[in-house]
DNA sequence: CGCACTTGCGCAAGCGTTTGCGTTCGGTTG
DNA sequence: CAACCGAACGCAAACGCTTGCGCAAGTGCG
């Protein structure tokens, strides 16, 4: 059986609380004698339980993650970095998939993090139901996507300006009929801010005087196959658009398999933008609009650990910066006459 | 403050150990009574704290997964898998994200996972020492890859068969200046099977009468930048191979994005294969040895629950199939007459 | 030299459950 | 009808730690 405190106590001979105090670096231990605690807790391999000591000070040295999908590269990068910085700090990282609705609501309803964690770094956007239920463990909270929220820290990007961003350089590069893929806010579990890349998009196409057409508009999942699906939609539009804006590189990546499938060349046929520049935009050559995936993690999870230290100042919503990476899934519009003046 | 099994117990007016046996489903309770203190439990919003009762009872509900980086497709695939399985069966998932050299050496230095998990899932292949201190936890344990090993129950695939068949393909395909990318056990954290790959690799080769040339070799991280890099380095061989086998799907990437570099054309003149079946394989057109990566996460995941149900005739190695997918990035060896022959 | 402090440590009461055992009580048995 | 038994529930002792408080010895000061 491992080592309990008594047993070092024992062993050192004093009692348990001044192991304890000695250990966790506490003072009221002479320096002397904190050496020999220290040495004889290393040679009975000793580790305090954490439940036990979460149970007596309230403390667990936890904190929850809600995450809708590790396996998907944003969520991914986001929770590692994240755990780079708990870790670093001496916490546990619980990690909940909250992907499917099932696995959400019962979440939401039994609350197993009550009492289990210190903090809570969400990657999904609450429902307003969700946001009390969060805001009734009383423990600090953060979310990496969507905008400021009261009672939540936040860190995000402006998914507005970027959206705008990748819209007006297709615009710049002579398009006219430029698609969307993405997702809408009526999925039950839509975890964007809700329309803020839309409306990027839309603000642009007024902007240049282009009407709005509906049908170069198409919906689906954050995924390579929503976007497939999406993109294979637009293409069966009257006049399919000349460049589609897709809200994720994935999306963008199924849009590319999808045009493959009708064998339409990119960007000659069609020009595509992602947005988030995955791992393999790159590869792939996907232009993108570019946002500092990892450090939604690192800041986060920062953030919640000065919380968690009672810093004072510490900023209720911190904004990431995004910009646009020209590769060659885009290139003006043929028939066109002006190039890109970005 | 959060209502304590206490506050349930005089609400309805019985014992908390009662309470305690009504909620778990333990009998000695009847049947009017237990549905009473449920909705009573309901109505006060209890949830049992785990860490309370995870002291009294032994049983954490908690499985420990070690990663060596949840941001890699491969590895945030499984996790996710995994947590649905545990979820599903009321387990919670600890991350330990034990990417760096410092954060896998005070991971087994301090076990922080002792008397906190129930069990422990890894999909990193620990070393000697590693595996022994994993053992004296005295708790079931997993790894996901890799082949069978004492003390551990496995899932795995024949990662030798597997590097047969994208080797054999090519040479089907009538190269003969074959490179291999991929990772030797000469690093710190290598995580695969020492050399399997490598092995089945060397096994065609010979088979196919074919000399070995360590110049067709190349070792990098299982990264695309470990990719990039090594492909980079074959090319500056004095003959550089006309395909190559690449250990991982994100290696296989990254080497596609150095031959574009160069300017070289896939499969024209050079033919890629890679392993994995990454995501994206298919939007890049990769051909690759495939793997049930999910499977890999979810068959662990059960096993460790039926180890820990007291299950008997738990199996202590399960293997996933793999097989070919051949796409664009391979085609038979110009100024070769034969075409593949599989 | 007496006083008030400080320092270093032990005591013991929790923290919120679980669980072995004991008790009560209505209902079989022989 | 006494003896017995199982069902239903309460008691209290863990589980392994933290921490407020108390106490003794040592320190500085006037």
């Amino acid at each position: 059986m491992a080592a309990s405190i008594i047993d070092v106590a024992r062993a050192v001979g004093v009692s348990p609380s001044t192991v304890s105090r000695a250990l966790r670096g506490r003072d009221g231990v002479s320096d002397e004698l904190r050496v020999r605690i220290i040495a004889v807790a290393a040679d009975l391999g000793y580790t305090a339980s954490r439940n036990a000591s979460s149970l007596a000070s309230g403390r667990t040295c936890s904190i929850g993650v809600l995450a809708p999908y590790v396996g998907r590269w944003f969520f991914g990068t986001v929770v590692d970095a994240a755990e780079r910085v708990f870790s670093a700090a001496g916490y546990d990282l619980l990690l909940y998939n909250l992907g499917s609705v099932d696995s959400r609501k019962r979440f939401f309803a039994e609350l197993p993090v009550r009492k289990r964690v210190d903090a809570i770094l969400s990657l999904l956007i609450p429902t307003g139901d969700e946001a009390e239920r969060l805001r009734s463990l009383g423990i600090p909270l953060a979310i990496t996507v969507g905008g400021p929220r009261p009672g939540f820290t936040t860190v995000g990007i402006d998914d507005r300006a970027g959206a705008e961003l990748a819209t007006r350089h297709l615009v710049n590069l002579g398009h006219r009929r430029i698609g969307r893929i993405g997702t809408r806010p009526s999925a039950p579990l839509y975890w964007t801010t809700p329309d803020l890349r839309r409306r990027g998009y839309l603000d642009v196409l007024v902007d240049a005087g282009i009407p709005h057409d509906p049908d170069l508009e198409a919906d689906g999942e954050y995924t390579v196959e929503g976007g497939e699906r999406a993109m294979t939609r637009l293409l069966t539009a009257v006049r399919p658009p000349t460049a589609v804006f897709a809200e994720s590189d994935e999306m963008a990546m199924g849009a590319l398999r999808a045009l493959r499938a009708h064998r339409l060349r990119v960007p000659e046929d069609i020009a595509i933008v992602g947005f988030d520049d995955h791992e393999l935009a790159d590869v792939v050559g996907l232009t993108t609009v570019a946002q500092p995936v990892a450090e939604h993690g690192t800041q986060a999870a920062s953030l919640l650990l000065r919380l968690l230290r009672d810093d004072t100042d510490v900023p209720d919503h911190v904004e990431l910066p995004t910009h646009l990476i020209v590769r060659n899934s885009t290139a003006p519009h043929r028939g066109s006459l002006h190039g890109d003046i970005e």
